[in-house]
DNA sequence: GAGTGGTCTAGACCACCCC
DNA sequence: GGGTGGTCTAGACCACTCT
C-alpha cells in the first residue's frame, strides 16, 4: 500500500472560517451596508487567533464581498453604495470621463426561459421568468439596450411600477428589494449588425456595428441569477478592460 | 501651528521591501523563470522578520509578477511559461476549448508615430516606430488580425526573420530577446465594420461587424511599451471577461 | 533529511475614526 | 480615550519538493 489515499484533503483553518462567514452572509445574518463583528470578536467565537480570522476577511475583501474600514470596521459590500452602483458597468465614454447613466425601461413581460438561458440560470427550458428591456443614456443619448432574463421564481410581484420607482442600478434594486447580491459576473462580447427593433432604440441606422454582451451574473455561492444581453453602440464609447 | 503638515505620508516596511524587490527585478538581478532568494534570506538582508517580506511577496504574486510554488521557492514570472504563454488573449473559441493559436506574421515595416500611438508610448509625435502585422489563426481559420506599434529605440534589430523564427507568444519573445516583461495592459473595445485589407486577411466580407481591441501593454514601473490594435471577427468566438 | 513556502499563534504597537 | 483595522515581530509547526 505505498500508494497515498486520494488526499488528506488538507483544509486551512482561514479557508474554514471564510465558509463560516460566508454562510453567515447567505443566511442573512448581516445585510449590505451593515458592519460585521470585529476582528477580536469574531476571532473569539470561532476559537481562533485574529490573524486567522483576518486572513479570511482579507481573501473576503479581496473578492469585494467585504469591506474594510480602517478605524470603522468590516463591512458588507451593498451595490447601494455609490461607489459600487456600476461597479460592473464597463462602458465608458472616449474621453475618460466617470459617467453615470440614466435608465429608461422599454418593456417588462412574462416569457419562458429559453435552451440558452435555461442552462446558463439552472432552470428548465420552459420555466417561467421575467423579461426586462431597458435603455441607458449618457447625456441623454441612448448608449446601450439591455435585455434581462430572470427567473420569477427568484422575484416574485416584479412590475414595471417597482422598476420604475426605484433610483439606481439594477443590482442595488435585485440587493434592496429581493435581497440577491450578485458578486461576479462572466461576460462574452461579440461584434454585431444593429437590426430593428434595436437599431431605433438606440437611434442608429440598421446594420451600423455594436458590441454584443452577454453575461450571466452570480450570487453568493456562484448561484447564476440573471442573463443579460446589451447592445452598446461604440461612437463615442466604448467598452474598456485591465488585463493584470 | 494647530494644522498638521502635508501627512507624514506613513509608508508600510512591506510596501518599502516591495519596492526594493521591483528594483530589483527591473535591474535583472533575478531573471524571468527564475528563482528568488528564499524568505528567510531575503528578511536577512531586509532586516525585517520573514512575515514582512512575506507580505511584500504576496503582493507581487497576486499581481503576477512573481510566481510561489511550495517547497521549491519563489520564482520570477515568465510569459515563456506555457500556463503564461497566451496570458493576456481573452478570445476564445465559443465551445470552450482552450485552444492555442497560430502565428502568420503578414508584415514588418519601420514607420513613424501617429499622434495617438506617441501619447499612449510617451514618445513624440513622428519617433521612429516598428509596425509588425499578424494574423491569428484557430484550427487553420485567421480569427485575428492584429497591428502592433513599437518604440524602434527600445527593439534595435527587429526583423522578420527574429520574427518568425521565434516559437511562441509576442510578450514571450519580447521577454526572451529584449528582456522587456509585460505585466498589464489596458484594453478598449469597439464593434467596427470590416475594410480591405483587413477583410480579405480574415477572409470575411467588407461591413462584416468585428471587434476591434485597442491596447495598451505596460512592463515593471507603468512604462508603457507596446500599442496593439486587434481586428478580431466573432463568428464561433468571442471575447471573455471575468467581472469580479 | 534539508530546505522552501504555508499556516497559526500571541503580543506589541501604530494609524484612523468617533465620541 | 477607547475601539477598530493595519503593521510588525518571533517562533512553532505543517506541507511540499528534491536529493
Amino acid at each position: 500500500m505505498s500508494k497515498p489515499l486520494p488526499t488528506p484533503a488538507f483544509r486551512p483553518l482561514y479557508e474554514q472560517i471564510k465558509i463560516l462567514l460566508t454562510q453567515s452572509l447567505v443566511a442573512g445574518e448581516w445585510k449590505p451596508g451593515e458592519a460585521i463583528p470585529s476582528e477580536i470578536e469574531l476571532a473569539g467565537r470561532f476559537r481562533v487567533s485574529q490573524g486567522t480570522v483576518r486572513k479570511a476577511i482579507d481573501e473576503l475583501a479581496s473578492e469585494h464581498i467585504l469591506v474594510r474600514r480602517q478605524g470603522k470596521g468590516t463591512y458588507v459590500a451593498s451595490h447601494s453604495e455609490p461607489s459600487y452602483q456600476y461597479r460592473f458597468l464597463r462602458v465608458m465614454p472616449d474621453t475618460g470621463e466617470k459617467l453615470h447613466p440614466h435608465t429608461v425601461f422599454v418593456d417588462l413581460r412574462k416569457g419562458k426561459a429559453s435552451a440558452e438561458v435555461a442552462r446558463a440560470l439552472g432552470l428548465k427550458a420552459g420555466s417561467p421568468v421575467h423579461v426586462v428591456k431597458r435603455v441607458l443614456q449618457f447625456r441623454g443619448r441612448p448608449v446601450i439596450l439591455d435585455e434581462m432574463v430572470l427567473a420569477a421564481g427568484r422575484f416574485p410581484g416584479l412590475t414595471m411600477a417597482r422598476l420604475e420607482e426605484y433610483k439606481g442600478s439594477m443590482y442595488s434594486f435585485y440587493e434592496a428589494v429581493y435581497g440577491l447580491r450578485m458578486i461576479r459576473a462572466e461576460e462574452r462580447l461579440t461584434a454585431v449588425a444593429a437590426e430593428e427593433p434595436a437599431a431605433g432604440l438606440l437611434k442608429v441606422k440598421p446594420g451600423t456595428p455594436l458590441l454584443c454582451v452577454d453575461r450571466i451574473a452570480y450570487t453568493y455561492g456562484d448561484a447564476p441569477v440573471e442573463w443579460r444581453r446589451g447592445l452598446c453602440l461604440t461612437d463615442g464609447f466604448s467598452y474598456t478592460n485591465e488585463l493584470a
